[in-house]
DNA sequence: AATGAGTACTCATGTTGATGACTAGGGTTG
DNA sequence: CAACCCTAGTCATCAACATGAGTACTCATT
C-alpha cells in the first residue's frame, strides 16, 4: 500500500491534477515511484473518499475541466504514520538481469541488442535527471541548496535517480563488452 | 510473466530442490529476482505441467523426500524466447524513497533510523554478495573469469547487484548527514 | 520431556499492479 | 477536411505478487 502515499508525497509539491500526476508518474520523471494513469485515478478517488486529499474544480475554457488536488492535515498525518513505520526491503526485479543470468545458453546477440537499448535510455534518464536537479536547485551551489533549500525531497530523491542509472549504464556497457569479447574468441557450439 | 523465467534461469545452474531455490530467491541472494516460497512452489508445478521443467524424486531417509528439477529442452527454448523479446523498463520503487520525497514535511529523526538500517543492510548484501563472486572465480582474476569461465551469468548478476548495494549504502549515508545537519541548523516548526 | 528450529511442501485467500477499451471536445498538420 | 494528437478522465477485468495457516517428520537444545 505504498502506491498512496507516493501520490501523497507527490501532491506535497504543490496542487496536481490527475493527469499531471499520471505524466509524472508515467514518464518516470517521479524517480521515487512508477504508476499507469488508472492506477493514480483510482487512488486519487480513494484518498478523497477518506479525506486524504482534496479536490477543487478548475474551469477551464477550450479544454475540460479539471481537479487539482492538495493533501490535507489528516493526509499528511498519514505521511508521518507511514514514514515512522518499517519499510519493506527493495528487491531488483529486472527482466535484463533475469536475460543475462541465462547468458549462457542463449543467443546473445539479442540481448546484447537489449543491453545496448537499455545503456541508451538509462543515459537518458541521466540527461533528464541532471537538468531536473540544476532546475531544483536554481542557481544555488549543490551543497548550498541541501542545506537552506525548502524543499530538498525530491532533489534527494533525483540524486538517488541518477546514481541508479548511472550504475545501470556502466554495467550495461560492461556487461556488453564481457559478451561481445566472448562471442569473438570461443564460438558457442 | 517474469518469475517463470526466473525460476528457469536458476535452475540452469543445476538441480534443485523447490525448497534450495525458495532459499536463493528468498534471501535475495538470487540477486536477480526475488519471490516467496509459495510463488515457486506453484510456479514449478505449472512449469512442469507445461513441460519446461522436469523433476525427479528423491528418497531420503531422515528427512522428507524432495523433487529435483531441471529445464527441459522446451524450457531452454521458452528462455530463448523470452531473451529475445524486449524487456520491460525496470524501475524503481522503494517505500524509502517515497520517504524521503515527503523528508521536507514529516519528523525526519524516524527517516533517518530507517535510512540507517538500509545502509547496513546494503553493506552485509555487498559483503554477501563480495564472498559469492569470490567464490563464483575460484583462483581466477575477474578478467580471466569473465574470458573464460564457462558459467558468467551469476557472476554478471552479482556484479550487479554488488554495484546497486553499494549506490544504495552511499546514498543513504549521504541523505543521512544532509537532514542530520538541516535538523541541528535549523529546528523545524 | 517439551520447545524450538530445520526440511519440504500444500492450500486458500487477499492485495496490488497492469491492461485494454471507451468518451469527448479542441487543436494541429498534411 | 480527415486523421491524428493532446487534455482529462472513467470502467472493467486480468495477471502478478504477497500472506497466513497448516502438515509432517527429524534433530538439537533447554
Amino acid at each position: 500500500m505504498a502506491l498512496r502515499h507516493a501520490v501523497l508525497a507527490a501532491l506535497l509539491d504543490g496542487e496536481l491534477s490527475g493527469y499531471q500526476l499520471a505524466k509524472a508518474f508515467d514518464v518516470g520523471v517521479a524517480n521515487f515511484w512508477y504508476a499507469q494513469p488508472q492506477q493514480l485515478y483510482a487512488e486519487l478517488t480513494r484518498l478523497e473518499k477518506e479525506g486524504l486529499v482534496a479536490g477543487r474544480e478548475v474551469v477551464q475554457e477550450s479544454r475540460p475541466n479539471k481537479r487539482l488536488f492538495h493533501v490535507t492535515d489528516a493526509g499528511l498525518a498519514e505521511l508521518e504514520t507511514f514514514t515512522a513505520a518499517a519499510s519493506k526491503p527493495a528487491f531488483v526485479r529486472d527482466d535484463l538481469l533475469v536475460k543475462v543470468q541465462a547468458a549462457d545458453r542463449v543467443d546473445t546477440a539479442a540481448l546484447v541488442a537489449q543491453l545496448t537499448e537499455r545503456a541508451q535510455v538509462a543515459q537518458a534518464k541521466i540527461d533528464l535527471f541532471g537538468s531536473l536537479l540544476s532546475r531544483l536547485r536554481g542557481d544555488r551551489t549543490e551543497e548550498d541548496f541541501l542545506r537552506h533549500g525548502d524543499r530538498i525531497g525530491p532533489y534527494l530523491t533525483c540524486l538517488r535517480g541518477v546514481a541508479f542509472e548511472q550504475e545501470n549504464r556502466d554495467w550495461c556497457v560492461r556487461t556488453i563488452a564481457v559478451l561481445e569479447e566472448r562471442r569473438q574468441s570461443h564460438v558457442r557450439p
